[in-house]
DNA sequence: AACAAGACCTGCATGC
DNA sequence: TGCATGCAGGTCTTGT
């Protein structure tokens, strides 16, 4: 689930409730996460002091201090189904933490920190201290943030070159672009007018930078709008985000396309809140109008076929 | 280097 | 109602 906005939104929620405290408990429940939580995790934050937390790609980077000594940086992958939840202190005794609660960790304010999982493709790992988390093996090769202002065409077209692979298949590798995932990817190729099967080395400049343009357009609207909840991700206060109201076409096989029209006859609405059921997309009219479903790369991939191409 | 496929793990919706 | 099946927001590994 969490893409760069969800991410983004996690980041702002915890910034400033987080900055500033001093960790005081680390409780593991559940040690095998998709790697396994690295030796010395608890002791590296006990008694260490958050200083921050920032957003990499869909990576969340939390240095810490001893005094006013640089410790460890903890980073964390939220994989597709993970949470970061705050509970506030409470005098009463906390309820029983639940099977995919699988780290806690208390604040000296008493503040409490939930990693909750179900799937356990999430993770947690450390930079050592003094470490730049840049280098780090899971960050090293992540490609350009598309929010940072240097973001454009050109840039963009850079890193598609020589690639033939389809364009939706080549924005889903981190290392042409950091932080989008499946559901942007697909909205950001509607809003350029770009078919998801087009070769990526094949985009003019032109192309490119519409497209550039409407992949930082989709993520700030994300963003602006907490996010997307689907079915697992919160924000850290538990509420969820909006954006899946504002889908243009993912999970929308079957409906009228909301650019060209084209389907509006025929549309069958899927009528569950935005996730398509598998196979839909075959009766929007005669000659394919209307958002359509394909797989790319072993993922659903939304299109429509007339205004995309 | 680029690409395709499979694996990881669990919960949910759907269909029978 | 209960069971089997397929699908899901991500990333890594292996093989071509």
């Amino acid at each position: 689930m969490p893409e760069l906005p969800e991410v983004e939104t996690v980041c702002r929620g915890l910034l400033p409730v987080l900055a500033g405290r001093v960790l005081v408990r680390i409780v593991l429940r559940r040690p095998d996460l998709r790697c396994p939580i690295p030796d010395g995790f608890g002791q590296a934050l006990t008694g260490a002091r958050v200083v921050g937390l920032v957003r990499r790609a869909k990576y969340l980077l939390m240095p810490l201090a001893r005094g006013d000594q640089a410790a460890e940086t903890v980073i964390w992958h939220l994989g597709m189904s993970g949470r970061i939840l705050v509970h506030p202190p409470s005098p009463a005794p906390r309820p029983e933490p639940g099977p995919h609660d699988h780290i806690l960790i208390d604040t000296e304010e008493g503040l409490r920190l939930v990693f909750h999982d179900p799937r356990r493709f999430g993770l947690v790992d450390l930079v050592p201290a003094g470490g730049d988390p840049a280098t780090h093996p899971r960050l090293a090769g992540l490609g350009p943030e598309p929010l940072d202002p240097g973001f454009d065409g050109p840039t963009l077209l850079a890193r598609l070159a020589g690639r033939r692979g389809p364009i939706k298949v080549a924005l889903l590798d981190q290392s042409v672009v950091a932080g989008l995932g499946n559901i942007y990817v697909c909205e950001a190729l509607f809003h350029a007018g770009l078919a998801p099967i087009r070769p990526a080395g094949g985009l003019s400049e032109v192309e490119g930078a519409r497209l550039a343009a409407a992949i930082r357009a989709v993520l700030a609207d994300a963003i602006a709008a907490g996010g997307t909840s689907l079915r697992d991700y919160r924000r850290t206060d538990g509420t969820l985000g909006s954006f899946q109201h504002r889908f243009a076409v993912y999970g929308r096989a079957g409906e009228p396309c909301p650019g060209c029209h084209c389907g509006a006859a025929v549309a069958v609405p899927t009528g569950n809140g935005g996730r398509a059921r598998a196979g839909a997309g075959n009766g929007a009219g005669a000659a394919g109008h209307g958002i359509q479903r394909t797989v790319m790369g072993g993922r659903a991939t939304y299109a429509c076929p007339h205004k995309q191409r």
